[in-house]
RNA sequence: GGAGAGUUGGCAGAGUGGUCGAAUGCACCGGUCUUGAAAACCGGCAUACCGAGAGGUAUCGAGGGUUCGAAUCCCUCACUCUCCGCCA
């Protein structure tokens, strides 16, 4: 959410700028400003008859200890009159604050200057590409077919026992996402992110903060007796924890990571990119999350991909690195540079990754502070990034490394898999 | 699932109708003292909105009500804790 002092001072600029994301923002910050004009009339006026009225009250008080009952019976007829003016101006201000909540709610955060024009994925612009497509033998196949050959991942199974978008992990697929777990980790780790196990099951407050709800519900699952959502990625739970947080600028940087399920329910994003691992209803994720000072943000930024680089390099992952364009840019983001792993067989990049900086639009909405050097407090700014998304790697490993012989796995992995072939 | 207790500032914890945005202690920040530190003493120390400023307003879990006036009384809801039951 944006902040309406930021809004009122740069309004030019906002629109301006919201066009890159190809959202025409002139009507509605047009309605927002007249709707907060008016809501700061309303409260002078409401402030300024409730100082009255509290002044009266306060003479009554001392009136009625002089025992001078009458004037005090005067003084109340008076106030009888303010109260039904409060009343309405009262009504009047929340239906302002109301209307302009729900006016913020719907205006994405301001892109980058640096955000790219553009209307879909096919603008996004490629700033790098490292590492070399693998060769396949003949007979290369896609990972769902090595999954089902070398009985790694069963989708069926999944199906039957929940449906379709959950795979059962099995044998050497099993142990390939426990390796993969540990190397994420112990990589984050090592990276000076503290290792977080957050709830899996967030309430609605928590929805709000990073704003999952009100209007992307559809996404998450939902328990219907306790109201609670299934997470759809770690960011939910983890970033909530600085929710109503106001920290001291010593405190900067906050550095956490997590491992969690992700469950999305996707809903109508069936097509044809949907087979084996593409996209899932539940899969494995460790998220990397950055609360930090607004000066640094930017600087965090690239060092978080950097950080995503070097997790792909170590596996060995031909990959690219990808600025998005403003249609493809998040509601929440300001910047996002997505990593896209080639995988071979498919002859496909996946995303992999999503590094954002979210500036404030993600702390205003969390309350997330900070006290600064000046005494004031001021909105902090988070970041998050996946390092990343299990499903995809693993397609990409079992297809780039298939050989006659079996599946290899990269050497980084090894110490985790305790395996080096799949056979 | 049953029974009870509770929700006040960063924390602890007073406050049961007016002078309470809220005692006190701890923590924190600044100062005096000290070679330095500790102790002691002095001062400061919630958040948001409105306002050029002076200042004003709101907030004691949330919402509603009573009252001239509510942290304090009434109603509804949410959450937390304790005991019992069940259970990994």
């Amino acid at each position: 959410m944006l902040q309406i002092a930021y809004i009122r001072e740069n309004k030019a600029e906002v629109i301006e700028r919201l066009k890159v994301r190809n959202f025409d923002g002139e009507e509605i910050i047009n309605k927002l400003l007249e709707v907060d004009q008016k809501r700061r009339e309303t409260q002078g006026q409401l402030d300024a008859n409730l100082a009255e009225a509290n002044t009266i009250s306060k003479q009554i008080g001392g009136l009625y200890k002089e025992g001078k009952r009458e004037e005090a019976d005067a003084l109340k007829a008076k106030t009888a009159e303010l109260k039904e003016t409060n009343k309405a101006l009262q009504e009047m201000l929340s239906i302002s604050e109301n209307e302009m909540q729900e006016l913020l709610y719907h205006i994405p955060n301001v892109p980058n200057p640096q955000v790219p024009a553009g209307k879909s994925d096919e603008d996004n612009e490629i700033i790098d590409t490292h590492g070399d497509a693998p060769t396949l033998h003949d007979g290369a196949v896609p990972h769902w077919e090595l999954a089902s050959k070398y009985n790694l991942i069963d989708f069926e199974l999944g199906v039957k026992i929940t449906g379709a978008g959950f795979p059962v992990y099995r044998g050497k697929g099993a142990r390939l996402q426990r390796a993969l777990l540990n190397f994420f980790l112990d990589h984050a780790t090592e990276a000076g992110y503290q290792e977080t196990q957050p709830p899996l099951l967030v309430n609605e407050a928590t929805g709000y903060g990073t704003g999952q709800l009100p209007d992307k519900e559809g996404q998450m699952y939902h328990t219907e007796l306790d109201h609670l959502y299934l997470i759809p990625t770690a960011e939910v739970p983890v970033t909530n924890i600085f929710r109503d947080v106001i920290l001291k600028e010593d405190d900067f940087p906050q550095k956490l990571c997590g491992y969690t399920p992700c469950f999305r329910r996707e809903a109508g994003s069936y097509g044809k990119d949907v087979r084996g691992l593409n996209r899932l209803h539940q899969f494995d994720k460790v998220e990397i999350v950055q609360v930090v000072h607004p000066d640094n943000s930017y600087e965090t930024l690239d060092q978080m991909v950097s950080y995503v680089r070097s997790l792909l390099e170590k596996l060995e992952l031909p990959y690219r690195v990808a600025k998005l364009c403003g249609g493809d840019l998040g509601f929440t983001s300001a910047l996002t540079f997505d990593m896209e792993v080639y995988s071979a067989a498919q002859d496909k990049w996946l995303e992999v990754s999503s590094i954002s900086n979210f500036e404030s639009f993600q702390a205003n909405r969390l309350k997330c502070r900070f006290k600064g050097k000046d005494g004031k407090t001021h909105l902090a700014h988070t970041l998050n990034g996946s390092a990343l998304a299990f499903p995809r790697i693993l397609a990409a490993l079992l297809e780039n490394n298939q050989t006659p012989e079996g599946i290899k796995i990269p050497k980084a992995l090894v110490p985790y898999t305790g395996f080096e072939i799949i056979q």
